[in-house]
DNA sequence: TTAGGGTTAG
């Protein structure tokens, strides 16, 4: 039979209908359609599609033969390349191209970037070598994909529908949404123009997304604009959306808007749905689904009977849930761990660890494979328990059980350790995470600190702070503000505020103990200039004894620099400052003639403001007056002097005025 | 002549 390549897509169409995607679904063997004769197309797992190759029409020219031949040539040369020089004048663009994706699809990725290059080089590409490139490049580097796009040297090709859907959908497919979205709005800019495939590419962006929702409706409220209507695929998507964020009634209604426009629900759709009813555990409304899938005979699958199964645990439909479980293991369903895992995290959640540990045992007795999640989930259901010695050996049980573990499992088994205080365990667990290059998550983190503060490896948990924050953690106020106290106790001052500030300047607003508590250990620490800045920014919140305690120890050690500008702060926060504090600081300015005049602001300063020198403190500046001028001096403190007056005019005349308020 | 999607667990 000869090898119909460059004829057959035009005859078979739908074989290369992307709805169909023959090539992920069919094994290996069967993937190179040059070999068929009757292809057999795997469209869903319930309809097999079996296409006979239609007739020929009329036989192949020698030019299309000689292009077929010298296409599967360079396809399996060893050499590629210099077969592509021998045979380059032979081949049409249409022929690199299939050539192209015959690299992408057999992975032969060096071999692509090669043949790209070449291509590029003698001038042989079209719109769909890029479509196709950016495809096959994107799914293993994204940065290269973006390269081979930002290449294109005509602008207009860089708006092409199809090569702008393919580096779209490779960002999407690396979890860089905003990147995406960022560079489609560049391309409308530029003059794309989207179809119903560009937004679909999109919205499955906004699957996994925390809050995708309201971004996936703006989208889809643009459509009309454009001209686009939603199709199957898409409602496929828009459902998945709906139920990965819990909005069942907006589910049911885009559900019965594609009903209205002529398209029947398939598997996934109702499978969407039911997991949209889970996030209540709206379990009547599940079963209504249950009957009308089957009404229109759509049989449920494992996938659909193990949402179901969800839905019911969520709803605490304990008793219906088990008997589910049954079912699911006569079908056949039940065949590894998920749904046991399902229902004993729902139990042991709800406080019935009891009834968890009998569907543990009841697995583990009948066999079920398992990858370690089970032992995961009953290690953190004791854990909450408080069952730490259980928990540790339950760990201990996994780590010689399971080889491989993910990030979650690592954690749930590192928390065991740390509650039940094996050093040496968590140690083996942190190197096992860096063998196994895996990197910790805020979980991690948390988990290692709370741990360390608890051992009174107060720098190690401060260490482990800032490589949680320079990670990009947000960190949290309570793990923060426990660790700045313990770090206040074992005087290691600069290290709380470091904490402080890494705390201040990644959250809006913090508690306002905090600010008190850190002024505290800095006075504590003679770290003046920091208790400065702290009280600058939060004054208002600080309780006057603080503020006074902190004016008192700025006047005797602080940097006599800032002395003015201090006593202004806490002035203009509405803090009464002592006599006292003007006393140490004239002192202090006295015994530094240097400072004459900061001496001189201040002294100037106090009257406008209700302050004056004590007589004891005028005698001082008296005796000293020459150094600073006489004359002014002589001037300034007969201002105080006479504010001193009406000040005793107006207590006599006010008799309730008080403390700590002053008049204007 | 190229581009898109969807269901379950910690």
């Amino acid at each position: 039979m000869e090898t119909p390549v460059l004829g057959f897509e035009p005859r078979c169409p739908h074989l290369f209908n992307t709805n169909s995607r023959p090539s992920s679904s069919l094994p290996a063997s069967t993937l190179s359609v040059r070999t068929l004769t009757a292809a057999t197309v795997v469209k869903s797992p319930a309809t097999v599609v079996v296409v006979a190759e239609a007739p020929r029409t009329k036989p192949h020219s020698k030019s299309f033969l000689t292009r077929k031949s010298a296409i599967s040539e360079i396809e399996q040369s060893p050499d590629f390349l210099s077969s592509l020089q021998r045979l380059s004048r032979v081949l049409k663009v249409q022929d690199l191209n299939v050539i192209l994706r015959d690299f992408g699809i057999s992975g032969r990725w060096q071999d692509l970037i090669q043949l790209f290059d070449w291509m590029q080089q003698h001038g042989k590409v079209s719109d769909s070598t890029y479509s196709s490139c950016i495809k096959f490049v994107g799914a293993k580097s994204v940065s290269k994909a973006l390269e081979i796009y930002q290449s294109i040297p005509d602008e207009s090709t860089k708006t092409n529908v199809y090569i702008c859907n393919s580096i779209l959908s490779c960002l999407v497919k690396n979890g860089k949404l905003d990147s995406c979205i960022n560079l489609f709005d560049q391309m409308k800019r530029d003059g794309l123009k989207p179809d119903v495939v560009t937004y679909n590419t999109l919205l499955a962006g906004f699957i996994k997304v925390k809050n995708g929702f309201p971004k996936a409706m703006e989208l889809v409220g643009e459509l009309p604009h454009n001209g686009i209507k939603m199709d199957g695929v898409m409602y496929g998507t828009v459902l998945a959306i709906c139920a990965s964020n819990g909005r069942c009634e907006e589910a049911e209604s885009f559900v019965q808007q594609m009903k209205d426009e002529g398209h029947s629900p398939n598997m996934y759709h109702y499978s969407s749905l039911l997991n949209s009813y889970s996030w209540k555990g709206d379990y009547k409304k599940a079963d209504e689904l249950m009957t009308e899938m089957k009404s229109v005979g759509l049989v449920p699958n494992k996938v659909m009977m193990t949402t179901l199964l969800k839905v019911y645990i969520k709803g605490g439909l304990f008793e219906r849930s088990r008997e589910l479980l049954s079912e699911l293991e006569s079908a056949g369903y039940a065949e590894n761990e998920m749904p046991y895992c399902m229902l004993m995290d729902g139990l042991s959640k709800t406080g019935k660890l009891e009834e968890a540990m009998t569907i543990f045992d009841d697995m583990k007795a009948k066999g079920v494979k398992s990858d370690g999640y089970a032992n995961s989930i009953m290690i953190a259901a004791l854990c909450r328990s408080k069952r730490f010695e259980e928990a540790k050996q339950l760990a201990r049980d996994s780590e010689t059980t399971y080889e491989k573990c993910d990030l979650v499992m690592l954690n749930t088994m590192l928390c065991a350790y740390c509650r039940a205080g094996e050093m040496e365990s968590v140690m083996r667990m942190m190197k096992k995470m860096d063998e196994q290059a895996v990197s910790p998550d805020y979980n991690t983190f948390h988990i290692l600190i709370k741990y360390f503060i608890k051992e009174k490896l107060h720098l190690l948990a401060y260490q482990t702070l800032l490589d949680m924050h320079s990670k990009g953690h947000r960190l949290e106020e309570e793990l923060c503000s426990s660790l700045i106290y313990h770090l206040g106790k074992i005087r290691a001052h600069s290290e709380a505020f470091s904490v402080y500030n890494m705390l201040r300047y990644s959250k809006r607003t913090i508690c306002k103990d905090l600010h008190e508590k850190i002024l505290h250990i800095l006075i504590h620490g003679k770290l003046f200039k920091d208790a400065y800045v702290v009280v600058k920014d939060n004054a208002k919140v600080i309780s006057q004894p603080t503020l006074k305690r902190f004016c008192k120890a700025f006047m005797v050690s602080g940097n006599i620099n800032l002395v003015n500008d201090v006593l202004k702060v806490l002035h203009g926060s509405g803090h009464k400052i002592d006599q006292v504090q003007f006393e140490i600081a004239i002192s202090r300015y006295i015994s530094q003639p240097d400072k004459k005049e900061l001496l001189l602001q201040l002294l100037q300063w106090m009257p406008g403001q209700g302050y004056v020198v004590d007589s004891s403190t005028r005698n001082l500046i008296l005796k000293q007056s020459h150094l600073f001028g006489r004359q002014l001096i002589a001037e300034i403190l007969s201002k105080h002097h006479i504010v001193s007056r009406t000040m005793v005019v107006r207590s006599r005349s006010e008799p309730k005025f008080s403390r700590g308020q002053r008049g204007k």
